[in-house]
This record gives C-alpha cells, sequence and structure tokens, in this order.
DNA sequence: TCACAATATGCCGCTTGCGGAATATGCCTC
DNA sequence: GAGGCATATTCCGCAAGCGGCATATTGTGA
C-alpha cells in the first residue's frame, strides 16, 4: 500500500516518535509487524509462525498495543490483531522500510504464514474465525 | 533533501533495523539528530542548545554512533558530530519523519540554534573550528 | 455449572538503559 | 611539561525491558 494512502496527519510530537520506536526496536516485534502485513492474523497463528512460547508472543503484542503499532479485536475465544486502520505517517514509513527488508527470519517467517495460510483454507484443522 | 538523493540500499537485516530504532527511541536522542540534520557541530554547542549536562549528551552521541545513526571527527580539541554521508533508506526516512515533527521542544532547540549561529558569525566567541 | 481452549498477567532473575558525580583522555598553548 | 579545554569513560543506583514459569481471565460448549 503506498505511503500517500495514508489520511494520518504528518506531525506528530517527539514523545509520540519515542513510543513508536520503543515498539519496533526488537526483533520478535518486527517479525510479528511483518507478518500482520500480510492481513490481520489471532495469536495462536502468530504463534504457531514465529516459533515461540505463547507468553512471550502475547507480551510482544500487547507492547505493540500499548503503543499503538496495533490494535487488537476479541472473537470469541480468539484474539484478532491486526495493523491500526489509518497509521500514523511514521509508522508506514517504517512498515515499508520493513518490507523492503531482506532477512532470513523474515522470510522463514512469511513462507510459513503462506503454507498455514494454504493448509486452512484446504482443511480447516482450526476454528480460529480468520479461517471460516 | 529528498529521499531518492541518498545511495545507501533500501535493503537491510532486522537486526540493522533494531539496531537503528534502538538508537531513535530516546528522546534526547531525537533531540541530537534533529539538531544535525542543519549540519556538523561540536559536543559543547550540542549541549549548550540542549542545556543538558555534557556528560548526558556525550553519552547519547556514543550511542548514536555506535549504532551508525552519527560519525565524529575530531579536530583539535573538538569532536565534530555529523549525519552519515549515505545514511540508510530506513535512517533517511525517520531523519525526513522528525523533519516533519512538530514538537516545541525540538523547535526551541531549533531557534537557539539559529541564535548561537547567528551570535558566532557575528563574534567569535567559540574557538569551535566550525565557525572560523 | 464444569471442563476446556485461547490469551493475558504476575512474579522472578537477568540484562540493558539512563542520569549523575567523579575521573580520565587527548589535544593545544605557553 | 604544566595547565587548561573539550570530550569521553568509569562507577553507581535506579528503572525498564525481556524471557520463562506459573497462574489468572475470558469465552465456549456440553
Amino acid at each position: 500500500m503506498p505511503l500517500a494512502e495514508y489520511a494520518s496527519p504528518r506531525t506528530v510530537s517527539a514523545m509520540d516518535l519515542v513510543r513508536l520506536y520503543e515498539g519496533l526496536c526488537d526483533r520478535t516485534r518486527l517479525r510479528l509487524l511483518a507478518l500482520l502485513q500480510s492481513g490481520p492474523l489471532c495469536v495462536c497463528h502468530l504463534q504457531e509462525v514465529l516459533d515461540e512460547p505463547q507468553v512471550k508472543v502475547s507480551k510482544h503484542l500487547g507492547y505493540l498495543r500499548e503503543r499503538g503499532l496495533v490494535e487488537s479485536t476479541r472473537e470469541g475465544n480468539w484474539i484478532i490483531y491486526r495493523l491500526p486502520a489509518t497509521p500514523t505517517f511514521a509508522l508506514a514509513a517504517n512498515l515499508a522500510c520493513l518490507r523492503d527488508c531482506t532477512d532470513p527470519t523474515l522470510h522463514r517467517d512469511a513462507q510459513r504464514l503462506q503454507k498455514l495460510r494454504t493448509r486452512l483454507a484446504k482443511a480447516k484443522h482450526c476454528a480460529c474465525p480468520l479461517h471460516d
């Protein structure tokens, strides 16, 4: 999605930027954000793709949510995480940087997510509402 | 300066990005980077504009230098800090965000720097080689 | 109401960051 | 080479981040 499509104001305070960068300065959180760029996901799928313990994924998602880098909604037992509907310009710019990032782990994550998606599309092994 | 003028590769590793964001996620460091966008500066001038203790300024500059967000050269007694000659795309993008940032402190800093520059241009109260 | 599934929270130990006081380093001048 | 200036480094104490274990919360379905 080109940056111009984001309607949020370009101008923010310095502390807004600090909060953004606090969210971005961890490898696991960058992996989560990279995955969410392909669409909303529930925690269990993020956990499966990252192959990290549930508590670790949950805490990092909470950290991102506190700082407005992701949003979440509950759907039954599941909590769906997504990128904000109208991200700030700075967030959008850094998500674009993340898309350009050539990193073996991010690449592997993307592949694992794609496999997960096709697997769920065929045989619904998961009750997650994203894959009805 | 438009982003397109930066020749550095767009692609970096995830850890490169983490190191960048570690440098960016502090208010004092954002103030330093904002000031350096108007050109190289020695520590004493940065310290004067920020009105912060010398050790604090020096440590944050060291932190930025370790992560490649600034470069430094010694000139006699003075050490001149500047933004990298060829910043990464991600750094350039975030410096642009910083320029768009409307923040009272950043604004005050910019004004203080301008006053300092004109003062030094008139009567050379400072031996700093940047103002010969 | 009970068991279960998905997710979050509290606590602990470890590491890192941050600010400040004191001290060290490097360079210049006399 | 002694003294002074600009800057960096070393400790210290404190706060915050991070990972893991255990446990709590919230919702679902029988």
